[in-house]
DNA sequence: AAATTCTCCTGAAGGC
DNA sequence: TGCCTTCAGGAGAATT
């Protein structure tokens, strides 16, 4: 599922292709995503030049001068440059026909977005209020201690805490709580700072880690072929329940965390 | 205010 | 082989 660096990677698919192209028609087949797609995108767009393309958490910004077109790849979002467009199939969503390819949206599970940012995206209500860039300068391990004083809820759904920090799903969640040492149901406000700076570290680092090896499905950008399952071979936790932990050989534990599968090493993490 | 539960959707996986 | 059930999951909305 897209998180983080999944989006940035299609981000830095996407920007080079198509920044400084005119948008010149959008097809919606399904509206019907996460929010109806708002006709405003068709009726204020088409014609207008896509300036650049940026993120925010695991937002992407198209940036035009009448407004942002925002794109949230939810679940199972994904997004194809086409120079020539095959016959959309069930699934294929949105076109944004550009003057020499197409942007084409495709959701099997409709839990992704189109929406719009006028006049700019950070206005808009689901991206006013968001935590902090987890690789920006913000992020730190004193932010998270200072914001996780007097918490009770466990460290894992604080730190996968929109509010709190950006573009932490499920996965880095899990890998950087493994990589520090933390239990995820510890409480956030019972994680000491040096651990925190540990945690803040490894957020990073898993997610830049991530970042260079989604760096491999930017090749074959545009072409049709299914995207390969980047990072999974390094995961340490994740998707490992009952298995072994590859640091000390403990039997992995696994149990649901604010609704989330969660993995953890019972001898590695405390 | 904070924490928890519910919700959207479809494909994959498991059970029989 | 096939049908039915369960589950996964981002994250806002609703509820406690």
């Amino acid at each position: 599922m897209p998180e983080l660096p999944e989006v940035e990677t299609t981000r830095r698919g996407v920007a080079p292709l198509l920044a400084g192209r005119t948008l010149e028609r959008i097809e919606v087949r399904q509206r019907q995503l996460r929010w109806p797609v708002p006709k405003a995108v068709e009726r204020l767009l088409p014609g207008h030049r896509l300036q650049t393309v940026e993120r925010r958490g695991k937002y992407l910004l198209l940036r035009f001068e009448p407004a942002d077109l925002i794109i949230h790849l939810g679940m199972s979002g994904s997004l194809r440059v086409l120079k020539d467009p095959p016959p959309a199939s069930k699934h294929d969503h949105v076109d944004f026909a550009f003057d020499r390819a197409t942007l084409r949206l495709r959701d099997p599970r409709r839990f992704g977005a189109v929406l719009l940012g006028a006049p700019r995206a950070e206005a808009h209500p689901l991206l006013a209020h968001l935590g902090v860039e987890p690789l920006g300068p913000d992020f730190d391990g004193d932010y998270l201690f200072e914001r996780a004083a007097g918490r009770r809820v466990a460290v894992k759904s604080f730190l996968m805490d929109a509010k709190v920090v950006v573009g932490v799903g499920n996965i880095y969640a899990s890998e950087a709580l493994f990589a520090a040492g933390i239990r995820p149901t510890r409480a956030a406000g019972q994680v000491a700072r040096v651990r925190y700076r540990r945690l803040a570290d490894a957020v990073k680092a898993t997610l830049r880690r991530a970042i260079e090896v989604g760096g491999t499905t930017l090749r074959d950008f545009s072409d049709s072929a299914g995207r390969p399952g980047y990072f999974a071979q390094s995961l340490a936790v994740y998707g490992r329940a009952g298995e072994l932990c590859r640091a000390c050989g403990s039997r992995l534990r696994d149990a649901r965390v604010g609704q989330r599968a969660t993995v953890w090493c019972p001898r590695c993490q405390r």
